[in-house]
DNA sequence: CGTCAACATAGAAGAATGTCGAAACAAGGG
DNA sequence: CCCTTGTTTCGACATTCTTCTATGTTGACG
Protein backbone atom coordinates (compact mmCIF):
# COMPACT_ATOMS: atom_id res chain seq x y z
CA UNK A 1 0.00 0.00 0.00
CA UNK A 2 2.93 2.03 0.42
CA UNK A 3 5.14 1.68 -3.23
CA UNK A 4 2.87 4.21 -5.32
CA UNK A 5 5.68 7.23 -5.14
CA UNK A 6 6.64 9.00 -7.68
CA UNK A 7 9.92 8.51 -9.40
CA UNK A 8 12.31 11.36 -8.91
CA UNK A 9 10.94 13.13 -6.32
CA UNK A 10 10.15 10.63 -4.11
CA UNK A 11 11.88 9.29 -0.59
CA UNK A 12 15.24 9.06 -2.59
CA UNK A 13 16.53 11.50 -0.48
CA UNK A 14 18.55 13.42 -4.13
CA UNK A 15 19.20 16.77 -3.50
CA UNK A 16 20.85 17.18 -6.69
CA UNK A 17 17.83 15.98 -8.77
CA UNK A 18 15.52 19.89 -7.40
CA UNK A 19 17.29 22.46 -8.69
CA UNK A 20 14.56 24.22 -7.89
CA UNK A 21 12.01 25.58 -10.70
CA UNK A 22 13.35 29.12 -10.41
CA UNK A 23 16.72 28.95 -10.90
CA UNK A 24 17.45 27.28 -14.45
CA UNK A 25 15.37 25.91 -16.73
CA UNK A 26 13.40 22.75 -15.95
CA UNK A 27 14.67 19.21 -17.59
CA UNK A 28 12.10 18.13 -19.82
CA UNK A 29 11.47 14.29 -17.87
CA UNK A 30 11.74 16.13 -14.26
CA UNK A 31 8.94 18.86 -15.66
CA UNK A 32 6.56 15.46 -16.54
CA UNK A 33 7.20 14.10 -12.94
CA UNK A 34 6.93 17.56 -11.08
CA UNK A 35 3.56 18.53 -12.84
CA UNK A 36 1.92 15.29 -11.72
CA UNK A 37 2.69 16.55 -8.10
CA UNK A 38 1.09 20.07 -8.88
CA UNK A 39 -1.57 18.55 -11.02
CA UNK A 40 -2.64 16.47 -7.89
CA UNK A 41 -2.37 19.69 -5.98
CA UNK A 42 -4.64 21.34 -8.58
CA UNK A 43 -7.91 20.73 -7.12
CA UNK A 44 -10.00 22.26 -4.42
CA UNK A 45 -11.35 18.52 -3.17
CA UNK A 46 -7.58 17.55 -2.66
CA UNK A 47 -6.20 21.20 -1.15
CA UNK A 48 -9.02 20.70 1.51
CA UNK A 49 -8.29 16.44 2.03
CA UNK A 50 -4.69 17.56 1.99
CA UNK A 51 -4.93 20.32 4.62
CA UNK A 52 -7.11 18.04 7.11
CA UNK A 53 -4.87 14.78 6.81
CA UNK A 54 -1.82 17.11 7.44
CA UNK A 55 -3.66 19.64 9.89
CA UNK A 56 -5.07 16.74 11.97
CA UNK A 57 -3.44 16.52 15.47
CA UNK A 58 -1.67 12.83 15.86
CA UNK A 59 -0.82 12.80 12.16
CA UNK A 60 -3.12 10.51 11.26
CA UNK A 61 -7.53 10.80 10.02
CA UNK A 62 -9.41 7.87 9.44
CA UNK A 63 -11.46 8.10 6.11
CA UNK A 64 -14.54 7.84 7.98
CA UNK A 65 -13.90 10.94 9.36
CA UNK A 66 -12.90 12.55 5.99
CA UNK A 67 -15.97 11.96 3.91
CA UNK A 68 -18.63 13.14 5.61
CA UNK A 69 -17.19 17.03 5.26
CA UNK A 70 -18.00 16.78 1.90
CA UNK A 71 -21.31 16.46 -0.23
CA UNK A 72 -19.01 14.02 -2.51
CA UNK A 73 -20.02 10.21 -2.50
CA UNK A 74 -17.65 7.87 -0.74
CA UNK A 75 -16.16 6.65 -3.74
CA UNK A 76 -15.08 10.15 -4.72
CA UNK A 77 -13.21 10.60 -2.04
CA UNK A 78 -11.79 7.64 -2.11
CA UNK A 79 -10.53 8.44 -5.89
CA UNK A 80 -9.08 11.64 -4.74
CA UNK A 81 -7.19 9.83 -1.81
CA UNK A 82 -5.36 7.83 -4.54
CA UNK A 83 -4.69 10.43 -6.18
CA UNK A 84 -3.01 12.19 -3.75
CA UNK A 85 -1.16 8.48 -2.56
CA UNK A 86 0.27 8.40 -6.09
CA UNK A 87 1.60 11.97 -6.32
CA UNK A 88 3.30 10.98 -2.61
CA UNK A 89 1.82 13.67 -0.81
CA UNK A 90 0.06 11.14 1.17
CA UNK A 91 0.20 7.34 2.50
CA UNK A 92 -2.09 4.77 3.96
CA UNK A 93 -2.09 1.81 6.40
CA UNK A 94 -5.52 -0.59 7.14
CA UNK A 95 -5.92 -0.83 10.95
CA UNK A 96 -8.77 -3.44 11.33
CA UNK A 97 -11.79 -2.16 9.78
CA UNK A 98 -10.31 1.46 8.99
CA UNK A 99 -8.19 2.96 6.68
CA UNK A 100 -5.86 5.59 8.35
CA UNK A 101 -4.40 8.63 5.96
CA UNK A 102 -1.09 10.58 6.61
CA UNK A 103 0.93 13.26 5.03
CA UNK A 104 4.40 12.27 3.32
CA UNK A 105 5.95 15.43 4.79
CA UNK A 106 9.22 14.88 2.27
CA UNK A 107 7.24 15.69 -0.66
CA UNK A 108 6.15 19.09 0.48
CA UNK A 109 9.17 20.30 1.54
CA UNK A 110 10.50 19.10 -1.35
CA UNK A 111 7.38 21.36 -3.43
CA UNK A 112 8.49 24.55 -1.12
CA UNK A 113 12.04 24.06 -1.73
CA UNK A 114 11.30 23.73 -5.29
CA UNK A 115 9.22 27.20 -5.66
CA UNK A 116 11.56 28.99 -2.95
CA UNK A 117 14.06 31.36 -4.78
CA UNK A 118 18.24 31.62 -3.18
CA UNK A 119 17.95 34.44 -1.11
CA UNK A 120 21.28 35.66 -2.81
CA UNK A 121 19.23 36.76 -5.95
CA UNK A 122 16.24 38.89 -5.56
CA UNK A 123 14.96 37.98 -9.16
CA UNK A 124 16.43 41.94 -11.23
CA UNK A 125 13.31 43.54 -12.31
CA UNK A 126 12.74 43.75 -15.98
CA UNK A 127 15.59 46.82 -16.81
CA UNK A 128 14.65 47.03 -20.83
CA UNK A 129 16.51 44.97 -22.89
CA UNK A 130 16.89 41.20 -22.35
CA UNK A 131 20.47 41.23 -23.37
CA UNK A 132 20.72 37.88 -25.23
CA UNK A 133 19.58 36.43 -28.14
CA UNK B 1 -2.35 43.86 -19.08
CA UNK B 2 -1.64 43.43 -15.56
CA UNK B 3 -5.39 43.19 -14.48
CA UNK B 4 -5.75 39.32 -14.05
CA UNK B 5 -4.26 38.27 -10.72
CA UNK B 6 -6.18 35.82 -8.84
CA UNK B 7 -9.05 36.82 -6.07
CA UNK B 8 -7.29 36.27 -2.42
CA UNK B 9 -3.61 35.18 -3.02
CA UNK B 10 -2.74 38.34 -5.14
CA UNK B 11 -0.96 41.29 -4.61
CA UNK B 12 -3.24 42.34 -1.45
CA UNK B 13 -0.31 41.99 1.18
CA UNK B 14 -2.98 40.09 3.08
CA UNK B 15 -1.17 37.45 5.12
CA UNK B 16 -4.09 36.48 7.65
CA UNK B 17 -5.72 34.90 4.67
CA UNK B 18 -2.76 32.22 3.84
CA UNK B 19 -2.57 30.22 6.97
CA UNK B 20 -0.41 27.30 5.54
CA UNK B 21 -1.84 24.62 4.35
CA UNK B 22 -0.73 22.07 6.74
CA UNK B 23 -1.58 23.82 9.94
CA UNK B 24 -5.42 23.60 9.34
CA UNK B 25 -8.05 22.21 7.96
CA UNK B 26 -8.81 24.44 4.62
CA UNK B 27 -11.43 26.77 3.72
CA UNK B 28 -13.84 26.02 1.60
CA UNK B 29 -13.67 29.16 -0.82
CA UNK B 30 -9.99 29.42 -0.35
CA UNK B 31 -9.05 25.92 -2.08
CA UNK B 32 -10.97 26.69 -4.76
CA UNK B 33 -8.51 29.65 -5.66
CA UNK B 34 -5.71 27.94 -4.34
CA UNK B 35 -5.76 25.23 -6.74
CA UNK B 36 -6.12 27.64 -9.76
CA UNK B 37 -2.89 28.08 -8.91
CA UNK B 38 -2.06 24.87 -8.60
CA UNK B 39 -3.72 23.95 -11.41
CA UNK B 40 -1.72 26.15 -13.43
CA UNK B 41 1.62 24.38 -12.50
CA UNK B 42 -0.23 20.72 -13.30
CA UNK B 43 1.57 20.75 -16.82
CA UNK B 44 4.64 20.08 -17.95
CA UNK B 45 4.95 23.01 -20.68
CA UNK B 46 3.74 25.27 -17.91
CA UNK B 47 6.27 24.15 -15.45
CA UNK B 48 9.22 24.45 -18.05
CA UNK B 49 7.50 28.28 -19.61
CA UNK B 50 7.47 29.17 -15.94
CA UNK B 51 10.93 28.41 -15.65
CA UNK B 52 12.55 29.60 -18.55
CA UNK B 53 10.98 32.86 -17.46
CA UNK B 54 12.22 32.74 -13.71
CA UNK B 55 15.67 31.56 -14.38
CA UNK B 56 16.32 34.31 -17.00
CA UNK B 57 19.19 36.78 -16.38
CA UNK B 58 17.51 40.02 -16.52
CA UNK B 59 14.58 38.78 -15.41
CA UNK B 60 12.40 38.97 -18.58
CA UNK B 61 12.00 36.74 -21.58
CA UNK B 62 10.47 37.38 -25.18
CA UNK B 63 7.90 34.48 -26.23
CA UNK B 64 9.69 34.51 -29.54
CA UNK B 65 12.84 32.93 -27.28
CA UNK B 66 10.23 30.47 -25.93
CA UNK B 67 8.15 29.38 -28.61
CA UNK B 68 10.88 27.42 -30.16
CA UNK B 69 11.94 25.31 -27.40
CA UNK B 70 8.72 23.32 -27.85
CA UNK B 71 7.53 20.88 -30.42
CA UNK B 72 3.56 23.11 -29.78
CA UNK B 73 2.17 25.54 -32.34
CA UNK B 74 2.56 29.57 -31.28
CA UNK B 75 -0.81 29.52 -30.30
CA UNK B 76 -0.53 26.97 -27.82
CA UNK B 77 2.26 28.57 -26.13
CA UNK B 78 0.47 31.61 -25.58
CA UNK B 79 -2.45 29.44 -24.86
CA UNK B 80 -0.30 28.51 -21.65
CA UNK B 81 1.30 31.36 -21.07
CA UNK B 82 -2.46 33.12 -21.07
CA UNK B 83 -3.08 30.65 -17.73
CA UNK B 84 0.37 31.03 -16.33
CA UNK B 85 -0.82 34.96 -16.18
CA UNK B 86 -4.50 34.16 -14.86
CA UNK B 87 -2.77 32.29 -11.98
CA UNK B 88 -1.08 35.55 -11.51
CA UNK B 89 2.52 34.00 -11.52
CA UNK B 90 3.86 35.87 -14.44
CA UNK B 91 2.77 39.10 -16.09
CA UNK B 92 3.86 40.44 -19.46
CA UNK B 93 4.40 43.79 -21.42
CA UNK B 94 4.65 44.30 -25.10
CA UNK B 95 6.93 46.95 -26.61
CA UNK B 96 7.17 47.15 -30.02
CA UNK B 97 6.77 44.04 -31.88
CA UNK B 98 7.64 42.06 -29.36
CA UNK B 99 6.22 40.54 -26.18
CA UNK B 100 8.30 39.95 -22.84
CA UNK B 101 7.46 37.59 -20.12
CA UNK B 102 8.22 37.90 -16.50
CA UNK B 103 7.89 36.16 -12.92
CA UNK B 104 5.46 37.39 -10.10
CA UNK B 105 7.85 36.02 -7.16
CA UNK B 106 5.07 37.31 -4.94
CA UNK B 107 3.18 34.01 -5.90
CA UNK B 108 5.78 31.88 -6.09
CA UNK B 109 6.92 32.68 -2.34
CA UNK B 110 3.33 32.58 -1.10
CA UNK B 111 3.15 29.30 -2.24
CA UNK B 112 5.95 27.85 -0.87
CA UNK B 113 4.95 29.65 2.30
CA UNK B 114 1.81 27.45 2.34
CA UNK B 115 3.76 24.41 1.70
CA UNK B 116 6.34 24.90 4.58
CA UNK B 117 5.10 23.52 7.68
CA UNK B 118 5.16 25.45 11.17
CA UNK B 119 9.16 24.58 12.12
CA UNK B 120 7.89 24.25 16.06
CA UNK B 121 5.77 21.27 15.14
CA UNK B 122 7.11 18.63 13.46
CA UNK B 123 4.40 16.50 12.35
CA UNK B 124 3.88 13.74 14.57
CA UNK B 125 5.04 10.68 12.77
CA UNK B 126 2.34 7.44 13.13
CA UNK B 127 3.53 3.72 13.39
CA UNK B 128 3.92 3.38 9.99
CA UNK B 129 6.91 3.77 7.75
CA UNK B 130 7.54 7.85 6.56
CA UNK B 131 8.64 9.52 9.52
CA UNK B 132 12.69 10.41 9.47
CA UNK B 133 13.74 7.18 7.81
C1' DC C 1 -20.51 -19.66 8.02
C1' DG C 2 -23.41 -15.59 7.20
C1' DT C 3 -23.96 -10.91 7.68
C1' DC C 4 -22.76 -6.23 8.20
C1' DA C 5 -19.76 -2.11 7.87
C1' DA C 6 -15.75 0.37 5.85
C1' DC C 7 -13.17 1.17 1.62
C1' DA C 8 -11.64 0.26 -2.90
C1' DT C 9 -12.34 -0.71 -7.82
C1' DA C 10 -14.89 -0.78 -12.38
C1' DG C 11 -17.40 1.36 -15.90
C1' DA C 12 -19.94 5.21 -17.87
C1' DA C 13 -21.68 10.12 -18.55
C1' DG C 14 -20.65 14.90 -18.66
C1' DA C 15 -17.38 18.67 -18.15
C1' DA C 16 -12.88 20.54 -18.58
C1' DT C 17 -8.35 20.64 -20.83
C1' DG C 18 -4.61 20.54 -24.51
C1' DT C 19 -3.81 20.99 -29.15
C1' DC C 20 -4.19 22.52 -33.81
C1' DG C 21 -5.26 25.45 -38.09
C1' DA C 22 -7.36 29.67 -39.52
C1' DA C 23 -8.12 34.24 -38.75
C1' DA C 24 -7.70 38.66 -36.27
C1' DC C 25 -4.81 42.12 -34.20
C1' DA C 26 -0.60 45.06 -33.58
C1' DA C 27 3.62 47.26 -35.02
C1' DG C 28 7.24 48.32 -38.24
C1' DG C 29 9.00 49.21 -42.95
C1' DG C 30 8.68 49.53 -47.96
C1' DC D 1 -1.11 52.34 -48.05
C1' DC D 2 0.03 47.55 -48.35
C1' DC D 3 2.96 43.88 -46.88
C1' DT D 4 5.64 41.22 -43.55
C1' DT D 5 6.46 39.53 -38.89
C1' DG D 6 5.16 38.57 -34.07
C1' DT D 7 1.39 37.42 -31.03
C1' DT D 8 -3.28 36.53 -29.52
C1' DT D 9 -8.02 34.92 -30.25
C1' DC D 10 -11.45 31.72 -32.26
C1' DG D 11 -13.61 27.06 -33.42
C1' DA D 12 -13.06 22.46 -33.54
C1' DC D 13 -11.58 17.95 -31.97
C1' DA D 14 -9.34 14.25 -29.12
C1' DT D 15 -7.97 13.33 -24.58
C1' DT D 16 -8.22 13.60 -19.77
C1' DC D 17 -10.66 14.50 -15.45
C1' DT D 18 -14.50 14.52 -12.05
C1' DT D 19 -18.32 12.34 -10.54
C1' DC D 20 -21.75 8.97 -10.18
C1' DT D 21 -23.87 4.03 -9.49
C1' DA D 22 -22.91 -0.68 -9.03
C1' DT D 23 -19.96 -4.19 -7.45
C1' DG D 24 -15.85 -6.30 -5.16
C1' DT D 25 -12.80 -6.86 -1.06
C1' DT D 26 -11.46 -6.91 3.60
C1' DG D 27 -12.16 -7.49 8.42
C1' DA D 28 -15.26 -7.79 12.65
C1' DC D 29 -18.92 -10.13 14.98
C1' DG D 30 -22.67 -13.53 16.02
Amino acid sequence: MSKQGLAGLGQDGVDDCCPGLLTAPLDEAWSVELAKVFKALGDPIRLRLLSMIASRAGGEVCVCDLTPAFDLSQPTISHHLKLLRQAGLIDCERRGTWVYYWLLPEMTDRLAGILTRPAGRPLPEPAGTAGDA
